[in-house]
DNA sequence: TATATACCTTCACATCTATGCAGGAGTCTG
DNA sequence: CAGACTCCTGCATAGATGTGAAGGTATATA
């Protein structure tokens, strides 16, 4: 019997679980993902990463400076998302420039700002 | 002066760190979007979400199933999600279907599954 | 009405995280 | 070399978070 393995729905499509479970992202690419997400959830992180998306390439003191927080607040928060494949560095001389890392980080920040403006919108 | 909103690089581009500053995301949204990403940013849940981009729609029961998980786990998961925009419900009989809210949130997903696997080809 | 199923909520605890301070490492200028 | 500036790294603590147990709610069936 599949007594602990579905509920009622699955004894009425009894492939349906299991077919979900076999193409199911794996657990070890879901930590991954589980890792990038919460780096992006914290509200410091989300403003340093919008404003490397308006300005393209900053050096910390510069996003300290915008998102009117502490250097150390965004070197570390930089060591993190540098770390997760998040930002990208480049040095010169006394800087480091930060920027986004790819086209894929990019969307995910215009797409979720989409939908938290959608759901303003519906509420 | 600007000793206290930027570095020598702000300095040689006066501007820019007050422009950037300017059209920067609100700090409300930025806390909205900290917290969607927040919530993304659990092993289990994530698990959860792609089980419902796979499957499109299951029920509480069936997720559990599919994920490994408890019930309890579940509907607690199903709890945050649901007020935070992510997925919605369904009821019909006993059984309460969920599925994701809309387009913007299985895009989320999906790039950024891609950008996990793309880091691994890369490392 | 009584019972079983599916789902939800509350609560307490072990664990983890962000934060600020203090100090260090690397780089340019005089 | 000495000083200034930019950035980074430990450490300790206050605060937040996931988890499981126990019990409650709602719906279908007999």
């Amino acid at each position: 019997m599949s007594g602990l393995d579905g509920c009622a729905v699955a004894e009425s499509d009894p492939g349906r679980v299991e077919a979900v479970a076999g193409s199911l992202i794996d657990v070890d690419v879901a930590g991954d993902l589980a890792e990038l997400f919460r780096l992006l959830g914290d509200p410091t992180r989300v403003r340093i990463l919008f404003a490397l998306l308006e300005a393209g390439e900053l050096c910390v003191c510069d996003v300290a400076a915008v998102v009117e927080t502490s250097e150390t607040k965004v070197s570390q928060a930089m060591r993190l998302l540098r770390s997760a494949g998040v930002v990208r560095n480049r040095r010169d001389g006394r800087n480091v420039f930060y920027r986004l890392d790819d086209a894929h980080v990019r969307m995910v920040l215009d797409i979720s700002r989409e939908h938290v403006a959608h759901l303003g919108e519906e509420a």
